[in-house]
RNA sequence: GCGUGCGUAGCUCAGUUGGAUAGAGCGUUUGGCUACGAACCAAAAGGUCGGGGGUUCGAAUCCCUCCGCGCGUACCA
């Protein structure tokens, strides 16, 4: 990276200058204190590095630090200043070459580090309960969690995806109810679900198991003539597992249309059938992390961090949620991942600590499991919040995707910090409108391929109507992989400079999103580059009469391509040739 | 009450371990196509970084305190 160049130069040369006692009464520098950054005026320069924090050590004040330090750099075709604290830094045209070429060279692998502590990472998300279709919240995740996947596997990581199902507890009960009613409906009974609000708790009274009902009755003909069409007589389970595998399919179905691809699904229910679940009680029990109160078993969490100790098993003998949360985190970790990342919904922020105390009792590394807690979800129609959770204004996803796009819902529900509260504005992201920032980065892709279509095709004049030949042959197209000259680039044009500054920020971006989690930076990103694109296709022209600078400047075209759609890619969007 | 997240331009948000004149998009105003895609670009206006105190050469950033908003605070999942 230029800026690692940059940093070693002025660490080097800080060595020497101690060495030389040039630093006053310092008598040793420590290569990592100094960081570069990059200045808000460009006309400081590309970089900085501000060496005011050595003034302490070497008890002189620091420009004088600064400029003592710059007489040990070797400048090469570099600019190197000095003001203030800060020594300054712009890249001669040999690095920003050296990068255009290194892009047409690596393509989809520009920006992948070379080395990189290699982690075995278990990514898990969404993980909804397979009683109904997903709503927008999901969405948040699902988009997140694929790009994260994205991501991580691009910087160097072993990462699978997997999604919990929660199809053991009592909301599958619920399910089955729900169903019975249905079919009953369908069948011609006059009921409903109940109107008391307490009792309606126990049901799903959303319209989506109408369909689900209708499929039962025709899939089940001959069981009903034998029932005589009285539900009751069917056992609950078997309209619970109907239920559950329909929804389940639904559920999938649009996570696939969401371009999101799980490794695996893990029924929680298999994990009960397996023993693992007990297994982990009673060890628990051994340890002395268990007490009993109020008939129900207790697991001391508050020794591990918890603010409260947690219910693990109920009075009436039932498993709590967590009971299966604790063992499927084992389980994580006993096939064999370095690292758990969950994302959760803030709602369930409460939980983190329980299950790291869980974690802990059990012997295992609670800083193995990294818990990404996303805030909520608000839809915005007509400019106004619609609160989830209503069921009336309930949107789902698929609606959502319907309506938006799934190119625009992925950047949307992307490009927020996974700290703040999403307003998901469904008039604005359907716009394909300079509002709306997924078009405006898909446009800078498809006319960066309409430049190159333009130079390596022949065109047919339209007023002669005779065939032009193309600007570049084939043969010289493929030459701007070759090592020329593309010097003639940053003649006085500070946009290309400033473009390939950008390109070059790639590599930072890639490591800091992929260290911090936070994938809107590649949102971001993305829209600078475009944006700095953008003003560069307008500062100049491309194709022009000097044929060496139509190379040149080609390679830049082709390197700000490549590039959009490396992110572009890691985002699973689009990125269209044409529009 | 406690826990947690947020509060930065009219709106939506960036701001990397404390550093140079607090940034971007949208909206507003002005200008730019007989040339590679105007779904674009250039420029202007717009700020008490929620309030107050503190730490220091220096604070949107760290500490304290107060205010406002969201989420959580189950033997539900």
């Amino acid at each position: 990276m230029i800026k690692d160049y940059f940093l070693n130069k002025v660490e080097d040369a800080i060595e020497k200058a101690v060495k030389s006692g040039k630093l006053g009464q310092m008598t040793e520098y420590e290569k990592g204190t100094l960081a570069v950054e990059r200045p808000k005026n460009v006309d400081f320069g590309d970089y900085a590095v501000n060496v005011s924090c050595l003034a302490r050590t070497a008890r002189i004040a620091p420009p004088l630090i600064a400029q003592n330090i710059l007489e040990f750099i070797e400048k090469e075709d570099n600019e190197y200043t000095v003001i203030a604290g800060f020594i300054n830094f712009k890249a001669g045209n040999n690095l920003l070459c050296n990068l255009i070429d290194e892009i047409i060279k690596k393509k989809s692998l520009f920006g992948k580090p070379e080395k990189i502590d290699k982690e075995k990472i278990i990514l898990e998300y969404v993980s909804a309960n397979p009683t109904g279709p997903f709503h927008i919240g999901h969405g948040r995740w699902a988009a997140m969690g694929s790009v994260l996947a994205n991501l991580l596997k691009f910087y160097g990581h072993e990462v699978y995806q997997e999604f919990y199902i929660n199809d053991a507890g009592s909301q599958i009960q619920k399910l089955g109810n729900s169903l019975a009613i249905r079919i009953r409906q369908e069948l011609g009974e006059k009921v409903d679900f109940p109107t008391d609000e307490t009792e309606r708790k126990n049901y799903y009274p959303g319209d989506y198991l109408i369909p689900v009902a209708k499929e039962f009755i025709e899939r089940n003909a001959e069981i009903l003539k034998q029932v005589q069409n009285d539900i009751s007589l069917i056992p609950l389970q078997t309209l619970c597992d109907f239920a559950k595998d329909y929804e389940e399919k639904v559920q999938r179905d649009l996570l696939e249309k969401f371009r999101v691809h799980f490794d695996n699904f893990y029924s929680e229910l298999t994990l009960h059938k397996s023993g693992k679940v007990d297994e982990c009680v009673n060890k628990l029990k051994e340890s002395g992390k268990i007490y009993k109160k109020d008939g129900a078993d207790w697991f001391k969490s508050s020794d591990f961090g918890d603010d409260q100790d947690r219910v693990i098993k109920k009075a009436d003998g039932a498993n709590t949620y967590l009971t299966a949360d604790i063992a499927y985190h084992i389980d994580k970790l006993n096939r064999g991942f370095d690292r758990m990342i969950d994302i959760w919904g803030a709602d369930h922020h409460g939980y983190v600590a329980r299950v790291k105390a869980s974690l802990a009792a059990l012997g295992r590394d609670p800083d193995k499991l990294e818990i990404l807690l996303g805030q909520l979800v608000n839809l915005v129609v007509n400019g106004e919040e619609v609160r989830m959770g209503k069921r009336k204004n309930m949107v789902t996803l698929e609606d959502l995707i319907d309506d938006v796009g799934v190119d625009a819902t992925r950047f949307w529900m992307t490009m927020r910090n996974i700290d703040t509260t999403l307003d998901f504005d469904i008039d604005l992201a359907k716009k394909n409108s300079d509002e709306n920032p997924v078009f405006y980065v898909q446009y800078a892709h498809a006319r960066a391929c309409s430049i190159i279509r333009n130079v390596i095709n022949e065109k047919i004049d339209t007023e002669s109507g005779k065939t032009v030949p193309a600007v570049l042959s084939e043969a010289e197209y493929k030459d701007l992989t070759e090592n020329f000259d593309k010097s003639i680039l940053f003649g006085n044009i500070q946009d290309a400079r400033q473009l390939v500054l950008k390109l070059e920020e790639y590599k930072s971006m890639i490591e800091n999103s992929a260290k911090t989690r936070q994938v809107y930076t590649i949102c971001r990103y993305v829209q600078e580059l475009a944006s700095e694109f953008h003003s560069f296709y307008n500062a100049v022209r491309v194709i022009n009469d000097d044929k060496q600078l139509t190379k040149a400047r080609l390679a830049l075209v082709y390197s700000v391509k490549t590039v959009l759609n490396n992110a572009l890619e890691l985002l699973a969007v689009t990125a269209p040739e044409r529009m």
